[in-house]
This record gives structure tokens, sequence and C-alpha cells, in this order.
DNA sequence: CTCATATCGGACAATATCTATCTGATTTGA
DNA sequence: TCAAATCAGATAGATATTGTCCGATATGAG
């Protein structure tokens, strides 16, 4: 009933690209001022790209870059890029792995539950998140670089 | 993003005492007719006991009884016995987990998104869930027993 | 009193998942 | 031609989940 490490570093990642949407970002300048291990960054950056929330571009003034407005990309969005599509108990997505299936009491309840938590995560968008940060020096520094 | 094995056997099988809320039930009462590992099970029910949900007699006649009614019991409840109290990120339990600590954009959404997932939890009882299932007959083969 | 019946408590093993790293291949532009 | 970057996959290490086992303890029946 938690959201993984690498969810957590993919959302951060997504807010600190927010604050330059148009820049094309190289993993190492995510991974850095972020305290994200690089490579594993790497892997969810890729996940972004498959899923359309981000771009690639391979070579020497290579990165990735957000397809679209911080506005239009919501928790929901991020989480189900990196974990799937969520469910709250295994037998929402394959009703077989629950023994009871046929007739299980609970199950109703769960669906009702996801979905209210999924549309609460479908309110929150990443410029919502990025307009909350402080911006102190020290930590424009991490973002205090030329581009586009 | 997802309850575990365990939290869904504990709900499953506290549905299943709920329909003799009066009964004293052993683990084997309960693990079979369940499809729960028993000594798996055992674990479990240690935990309700510990929480309050659930008493226990030990010795001859001895097994474990709802200590309130099932529609006093919710499925917040049930699962903060079993996994400990939700949070969605690590960073909700002790702050310092989260590199970006003192100026983390992502935390007050969190908060809130799981307090409108704890409040969903807290409107369903095991009552409702109980008063679901079917009654065929091939089912209450499994409940079929004497009892207060 | 004795004994079968249960829970209690802890240690333990087997998996599975999560986190992270590494490597070689490929693409790109300077 | 070469350095910079992503891409794809294998793999290792750490952690969490799932499940089992056993000795201790308590209890009521006979
Ligand atoms: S079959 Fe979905 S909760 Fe049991
Ligand atoms: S400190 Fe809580 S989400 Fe980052």
């Amino acid at each position: 009933m938690r959201i993984s490490r690498e969810t957590d570093y993919a959302i951060r990642c997504l807010i600190f690209m927010a604050r330059r949407p148009l820049k094309v970002h190289t993993v190492m300048e995510v991974a850095r001022p972020r305290g994200i291990p690089p490579s594993f960054l790497a892997k969810i950056l890729q996940k972004f790209v498959k899923s359309g929330i981000l771009s690639s571009a391979r070579g020497v003034r290579g990165g990735f870059r957000l397809t679209r407005s911080p506005a239009d990309i919501t928790l929901l969005q991020v989480i189900e890029a990196v974990e799937g599509p969520i469910s709250l108990n295994d037998c929402m997505v394959e009703r077989e792995t629950c023994s009871l299936a046929s007739r299980c009491a609970a199950h109703s309840a769960w669906k009702e539950i996801q979905g209210v938590l999924a549309a609460k995560l479908g309110e929150y968008t990443i410029r919502m998140l990025a307009d909350q940060e402080e911006y102190t020096p020290a930590f424009e520094a991490g973002i205090a670089e030329e581009g586009p």
C-alpha cells in the first residue's frame, strides 16, 4: 500500500524537468541535483518515453524533453507509466488469482476504492507540484544552466 | 501501490468470522474453507488480537472471537492492524527518508491523497462485505457447524 | 492429575520484488 | 572520425513478502 522508490524518483524528476519544459535534459542533468542514481533514472526515463510523456533524442545534443505541458501530466499518468495500471489487489487485473474468485465479497469494494484513488491521483498535475517549489538560490544552482 | 496477500487473507478471514460473530473460531476452522495457509493465518490472527479486533483463548475450547460488531470494524482498521499505519510514501512516516526533505513539492499532495484514501477505507465495514456474500449450499458447507 | 487441544512467540527458509549497476550496441552531431 | 548520449538487456545485491516449524504455555475434559 505504498508507492515504490522508483515512482518517487519519477515524480521528483518530472517536477524538476517541468521548470524548463522546453529544454532537452540529459540523464545526468536531472539525476545529480535530485539525488537519483543515474543509471536507475535512465530506466525510468525510458518508461516515460514508451508511455509518451517524454520524447528522446540520441547522440551528441541528445536527451529527454517533455512532450506536453506539465499542466497536462497527472500523477495518475506518471504512476501508471512507471508501475503499470494501478490495482489495489492482484485480483483487480486477473480475477483468477483470488481463490474465492466467483463470489468474493470484497471485490466490488476494492473496485470502488480504487476508482476513488485513481480519480484523486488524476486531479494533481506536475504543474501544480512544480509551482509549489521554493525558489531559493541554493536550490536554483541545480537548474541554472543554459537551454532553449 | 497494492495491498499484500496477507491483508487480503485478513479481510477474507474477518468476513468469514462475521457470519458467526459470537462463535469461537479456531485457526483451522477459518483457514480451510477460505484457502488460507493455516500457520500464516495464525500470525494474522495474532495481529488482530494485539490491535483489539479479536480476543483469544488458549487451551481445549480455545480460539478467536470478534470483540465487537462487524458493523464497527472498518477496512481501514483491518489494514492498519495488519500493515501498520497506512502511508503512501516512506516520507509520510519519517520525512527524512526523502533526500529533498525540507522542500519537497510532492509532500503535501501525498498527504491529501492519503487522507482521501483513508477516509474511503473507513467507510467500508466488515458487515457490509459479509452481507454481500451469496448463500449457496456449496458455500454454506464451509460454515455449517455448531456454535454458540 | 493427566492429557489432548489450542494459542503464543520467535526463529527460520523460500520466494519474489525492488533497487541499482554494468555492458555493449546504436545513433547523432561536431 | 570521434565523443556524447540514449537503448536494451543481463545481472547482482538488498529488502520484503510469504509461508513453515517448533518449543512454550495455558486450558478444560475426563
Ligand atoms: S476476487 Fe477481488 S477481492 Fe477477492
Ligand atoms: S518529502 Fe514527502 S514526498 Fe518528498
